[in-house]
RNA sequence: GCACCCAUAGCUCAAUAGGAUAGAGCAACACCCUUCUAAGGUGAAGGUUGGGGGUUCGAGUCUCUCUGGGUGCACCA
C-alpha cells in the first residue's frame, strides 16, 4: 500500500498547494470501500482558510490521471479509487511476501535481542495462563528472526526459593520424583502446612543450607528443579516454543554475584539499613505506584533476597548489549519490575523493555496452583489433540496424531495470542474447543484448499498478468495480502502478537469470499486462471508465514 | 484506602499512532454442496461502545468523574 500513498501523495502535491510530505502523512487507507485511497482535508482548513470540503473538491477537479477510476470530494474527504486492474498489478508486484523480501527491507538485518520469557517456578506444570507468558513471547522471537535479527531467548530459572525448598522437603524420603505427580504434592504439603506449624520452620532450615552451598541439600533442590524444568521444558517443546539459554537463580547466591551490587550501592543516600540490619533502598520519589516504595535487598544477616538476585541477573543481561531487550512478564509483576528498573537506573543500568499480559480468567474466578483450580496446558493439549483426531476419523475415516497435534495445538495458540495482552482472557472448557468460524482451524483450512488447487493445476505461474485481476473480490484480497508487511512491522513496533492474528482472519475470510465467488481451476479464460493461480499462491505465502509468526504450522491437505 | 490495567451485540473478541455507515465468530433465523476440501459461503437480525461531564470540524479511541472486574501495595519468589 506504500507505493500507492507514494503515488497519490505526488499526484496531489502536483495538483494542489500542499507539500508531498504534509499530504502522505495524512493519507489513510479506509476500511470501508469508499475508496481506496483518502485524504481527510479537515486539518488543512484552517491553514488555508478555506472549508474542507472546498479543498477536496478543488483538488479533485484538478487531478486527471489514466490510473485513477475515481477522484471525487466526500464531505472533506478526497476520495481515490484506482482502476482496479492497475491496483491489483501494482500491489501484486511491489509488496513484500517472503521472509528474504521482508527482511532485506526492514533494513535490521543482523541486530540482536535478547527475550526473556516464561521463567515460571520450577514447581509444577504449567496452567493456561502461564502459556500466554510464553505464546506472546514466542511469537515475537518469531516476528524479530522474521526481520533478519539474532534473537537469544532466555529463561530464568528460580531454582533458590521456599517452592522448591517445600518440595525437597515433602519428597526428601522418596526414591524417585516424577514431574506428574509434583503439582499434588505441592498442593498437599502447602495444605499440610497450614495445620502443621513444625512443617515451615522444617522448610525453612532447608532454604538455608541450601544457600549455605550443603551439597547433599543442593543435590535434594537440584533433583526437584530439574525434574520440574525438564517436564516443562518438554511441554513447550511440543508447541515448538525453545529457549537458547537457562539461567539459574541460585548461581547468585552461591557464587556471592550480589556483593558487587551491594558494595556500588555503599553510601549511596537511597541505601540505608533498618534497625534489626536488613538493606533497603528507599525508593520514594521514583515513579512507583504504592504508598511507600521500599526495596528490601538484604535480610538481616546481608543475605540476598530475590529481588536483589533478581537485579543482578538483569545486569548480567544488559551486559550483553544487544539492541534490543525485552522481558516478557505478568501484570502481577508491574510494580515489582517498576521498582527494579528504578534501582537498575540507579546503579547506571537501563531496564529491559517490558511487555505485561492480564490473566487467564476461569468461568467461576481466577486459577491458584496452591488450591488446585488450575487449567494444565498439558491436560489442554490432549483434549484438544483428541478432539480433533475424533473429527479427522469422522472426515477422513482415520486418525492422524500429526495433523490433529498440528491443529489442536494451532487452535490453542491461536486462542490465547487473539486477545490483546493487557486484557483478561477468559478460559471455558464449553467453548474452547469450537474449531470453525474465527479460529486457526478455519485458516488452516483454507491454506489446505489453496495448496490442494495449487496441486491440481500444476501450472508455473510466473508470467502471470495481475491487471487481469479486477474482480471486487479479488481487489478486496489482494489489498489486505498487501498489507501483510505493515502487520508485521506493527506487531514489531506494538509487541503485540494479535494484530497478526485480526490480520491472519481478516486475509483468510476474504480469500474464502473469494473462492466461493469466483471459480479458479475452472476458469473459462486461460490467462485469468493463471493470475487467479498466482494469486492464491502469494495468499498461500503469506497465510503460512502469518502463522509461523504465531507459531503454527500449516497442513498442505486436512 | 492508594496506584496501574480493563469495560464494545445475548456470549467471546476486533476496530490499522481521533476519521466516514463500530466489524467478525459463537448462539438463534432463512437460504446455498451434479461445480476447485461445506471445519465453507450468502441474507436478515442483533449496539445510547458501563453511566455522566469535557476537549475537537470529528471521540469506542484523548481528559475528568462515578460504577463494575483484574492486578499490586518493604524483610515472599
Amino acid at each position: 500500500m506504500k507505493i500507492l500513498f507514494d503515488y497519490i501523495a505526488k499526484l496531489i502535491a502536483k495538483n494542489s498547494e500542499l507539500s508531498y510530505e504534509k499530504v502522505l502523512s495524512n493519507l489513510e487507507a479506509p476500511s470501508n470501500n469508499l475508496a481506496d485511497i483518502a485524504l481527510p482535508c479537515f486539518k488543512f482548513a484552517k491553514e488555508l482558510h478555506t472549508s474542507p470540503v472546498s479543498i477536496a473538491s478543488n483538488i479533485a477537479s484538478n487531478i486527471t490521471d489514466k490510473n485513477l477510476e475515481k477522484v471525487e470530494n466526500v464531505n472533506g474527504y478526497l476520495n481515490f479509487t484506482f482502476k482496479p486492474a492497475f491496483l491489483s498489478d501494482t500491489l501484486l508486484k511491489n509488496s513484500l511476501f517472503t521472509e528474504n523480501e521482508i527482511a532485506n527491507f526492514a533494513g535490521m538485518k543482523g541486530k540482536t535481542a535478547l527475550i526473556e520469557h516464561t521463567s515460571i517456578n520450577p514447581n509444577a506444570s504449567p496452567h493456561i495462563g502461564r502459556a500466554r507468558n510464553a505464546l506472546i513471547a514466542d511469537s515475537l522471537v518469531r516476528v524479530f528472526k522474521f526481520l533478519g535479527w539474532k534473537t537469544d531467548v532466555h529463561y530464568y530459572v528460580n531454582d533458590a526459593g521456599k517452592q522448591i525448598a517445600m518440595l525437597a522437603y515433602a519428597t526428601k524420603d522418596k526414591k524417585t520424583v516424577t514431574f506428574s505427580e509434583l503439582l499434588q504434592i505441592y498442593i498437599d504439603i502447602n495444605e499440610k502446612a497450614k495445620s502443621d506449624p513444625s512443617i515451615e520452620p522444617e522448610v525453612f532450615a532447608y532454604l538455608n543450607r541450601f544457600e549455605k552451598n550443603d551439597p547433599k541439600t543442593v543435590a535434594e533442590f537440584e533433583r526437584i528443579v530439574s525434574t520440574c524444568l525438564n517436564g516443562q521444558k518438554a511441554i513447550f517443546n511440543k508447541l515448538n516454543i525453545f529457549w537458547d539459554k537457562f539461567d539459574y537463580e541460585s548461581q547468585y547466591i552461591h557464587e556471592h554475584k550480589t556483593d558487587a551490587i551491594l558494595d556500588k550501592l555503599k553510601g549511596n543516600p537511597q541505601l540505608f539499613e533498618a534497625e534489626d540490619g536488613r538493606l533497603v533502598l528507599d525508593q520514594h520519589g521514583e515513579d512507583i505506584g504504592i504508598e511507600n516504595p521500599m526495596l528490601v535487598l538484604t535480610r538481616a544477616d546481608h543475605t540476598s533476597l530475590y529481588c536483589l538476585r533478581d537485579i543482578c541477573y538483569s545486569i548480567d543481561k544488559a551486559n550483553a548489549h544487544t539492541d534490543r531487550n525485552i522481558l516478557v512478564l505478568g501484570e502481577d509483576q508491574k510494580v515489582y519490575f517498576q521498582q527494579i528498573s528504578a534501582a537498575l537506573k540507579l546503579l547506571g543500568y537501563k531496564a529491559p523493555e517490558i511487555v505485561h499480559y492480564s490473566f487467564v480468567l476461569l468461568p467461576d474466578g481466577k486459577m491458584s496452583t496452591r488450591n488446585g483450580t488450575v487449567v494444565l496446558l498439558e491436560d489442554f493439549m490432549k483434549e484438544a489433540t483428541d478432539r480433533v483426531n475424533d473429527i479427522l476419523a469422522n472426515r477422513n475415516g482415520q486418525k492422524d496424531d500429526e495433523k490433529a497435534q498440528k491443529i489442536a495445538y494451532g487452535a490453542i495458540k491461536y486462542s490465547i495470542l487473539k486477545c490483546s495482552p493487557e486484557k483478561n482472557v477468559l478460559f471455558d472448557w464449553n467453548s474452547a474447543f469450537n474449531f470453525t468460524g474465527d479460529s486457526s482451524v478455519f485458516v488452516q483450512y483454507n491454506y489446505a484448499r489453496i495448496q490442494s488447487i495449487l496441486r491440481k493445476a500444476n501450472i508455473k505461474t510466473e508470467n502471470a498478468n495481475f491487471s487481469l485481476l479486477s474482480t471486487p473480490n479479488e481487489v478486496t484480497l489482494i489489498k489486505e495480502l498487501s498489507r501483510f508487511y505493515d502487520v508485521v512491522m506493527s506487531v514489531y513496533n506494538s509487541l503485540n502478537p494479535s494484530l497478526l492474528v485480526n490480520y491472519t482472519s481478516s486475509l483468510t475470510a476474504k480469500f474464502s469470499q473469494f473462492y466461493s465467488s469466483e471459480s479458479i481451476l475452472n476458469c473459462e479464460n486461460e490467462k485469468l486462471k493463471i493470475a487467479r493461480l498466482a494469486l492464491i499462491e502469494k495468499v498461500g505465502i503469506v497465510i503460512k508465514n502469518a502463522l509461523h509468526l504465531l507459531g503454527i504450522e500449516t497442513l498442505d491437505s486436512i
